[in-house]
DNA sequence: ACGATAACGCCACTGAGTGGCATAAACCTA
DNA sequence: TAGGTTTATGCCACTCAGTGGCGTTATCGT
């Protein structure tokens, strides 16, 4: 299944390199950049977490892959953005289906969630989960790690509304509502990846899903909660 | 008014140097060091919004205030960090402020804004919404100080969680409510400091509360806008 | 006035990130 | 399938952020 038609074998594929797999009737150049960018961040995440991330340099990764520096500054933008790379891809694929989504006389910001929760059910690479488990827990220990992540959050934010003005009919382009409720998403989300992440479970997508549920669910109680002073005797 | 008692005149100070000035029956080691910093950080600002972050290096910086370069990692932990402080120093400021809140029946939410409110009226340094100001405008066009002051908030946010889970009669460690609190709260001044920074308005630090007070205000309206999908014709 | 204690300056070093240019591989067309 | 074009890559030299060590200077306590 899945032959090539046109290009003459390449076979010269080294030994762990199988996935990508599905999803490519792609020209072979691609294929192979989409390769090695894949295996930049296997590469990264195994190493990181083995040796800490400010203990591993950019040459050991490049060495271990076998690519020049320069080639991976050509697929990533810095070395956070490398170990980050499965929870960008996401927020990316979530801008993708902000393009056709319809609230449907739903509230703004239950139609956000649904949207997550379908990006989320098609990240379907394989062991994606896995990865962002990885990346997750990377980011809880690495600074400028856990600030790229919040940074590209706050891009797809940005960008996120973009769409939104452009799609849906919202009037004021200073009302901040459309905003917050984005920014509410991301909360919620990176609070279900935190929790998802240090809870012992098997660490499945779906687990992850069921916890951003949870977290949205959360969201209305959050303006009402009310507590008491602590009785500090 | 305010001349010091005992040490015996330093004199020393050069020319712009004035500020600090209240709040100090410091030892003059600490307000030299104090003193030093915000030379520092004034002059980043001013350098930064010149000639841009990256075309500013730290060797300018530091040629510029007479100070080595050991010395400027003494006083801040990164070059992001010195064109961050006086958000920095609000965020710190508002941990200060949490450990004697009192929710008296109101919704943590409800709390939390005040108090934040209540921080804000505390940034009497002078020029400090200028400087505020400046730095944000700085932020938006360099990623990484965008990054810098995301990351911080965030540390700003598990620091108050860990407060009022001391101070408060919060039962279950797990209820992601109080966080979320937290991340509505960062969020929503976040938006206020933008649509602040952005608009021609003189930008005090009055105008700055009330932005923060609407961007707060916006909050509950988040969960039910509801708009509808625009004619794409 | 005199030790103790910081802060500071200087120096050498690692490592991230960039620009330029030559090379090789994949693509396309005849 | 040969030949020209495009595109990724490798290599090299360079800038600059950030760190560690150590000698020096300035403030503090008594």
């Amino acid at each position: 299944m899945t032959t090539q038609p046109s290009p003459p074998s390449p076979a010269a594929a080294a030994a762990p390199l199988a996935p990508i797999a599905l999803a490519d009737r792609l020209p072979l150049r691609e294929r192979k950049k989409l390769r090695t960018r894949q295996a930049l961040i296997d590469t990264a995440l195994e190493l990181f977490t083995e040796r800490g991330f400010d203990g591993t340099t950019l040459d050991d990764l490049c060495e271990a892959v076998e690519v020049s520096k320069r080639t991976f500054f050509r697929n990533f933008s810095s070395k956070e953005d490398v170990a980050t790379a499965p929870l960008h891809d996401m927020w990316t694929a979530l801008l993708d289906d902000l393009e056709s989504c319809d609230p449907g006389g739903r509230p703004v910001l239950e139609m956000l969630q649904d949207t997550l929760l379908a990006t989320l059910d098609r990240m379907t690479t394989e062991d994606w989960a896995r990865r962002v488990r990885l990346s997750h827990r990377l980011a809880e220990k690495t600074p400028s790690m856990g600030a790229h992540g919040l940074h590209f959050c706050d891009r797809t934010s940005r960008a996120a509304l973009a769409i939104l003005h452009r799609r849906l009919t919202l009037a004021d382009p200073y009302d901040l509502r459309p905003r917050l409720a984005l920014d509410m998403i991301v909360a919620a989300f990176n609070r279900a990846l935190e929790t998802w992440a240090a809870r012992p479970g098997s660490g499945t997508r779906a687990e992850l899903a069921a916890h951003v549920r949870d977290a949205f669910t959360a969201i209305p109680g959050t303006l009402t909660l009310t507590v008491g002073l602590r009785d500090e005797t």
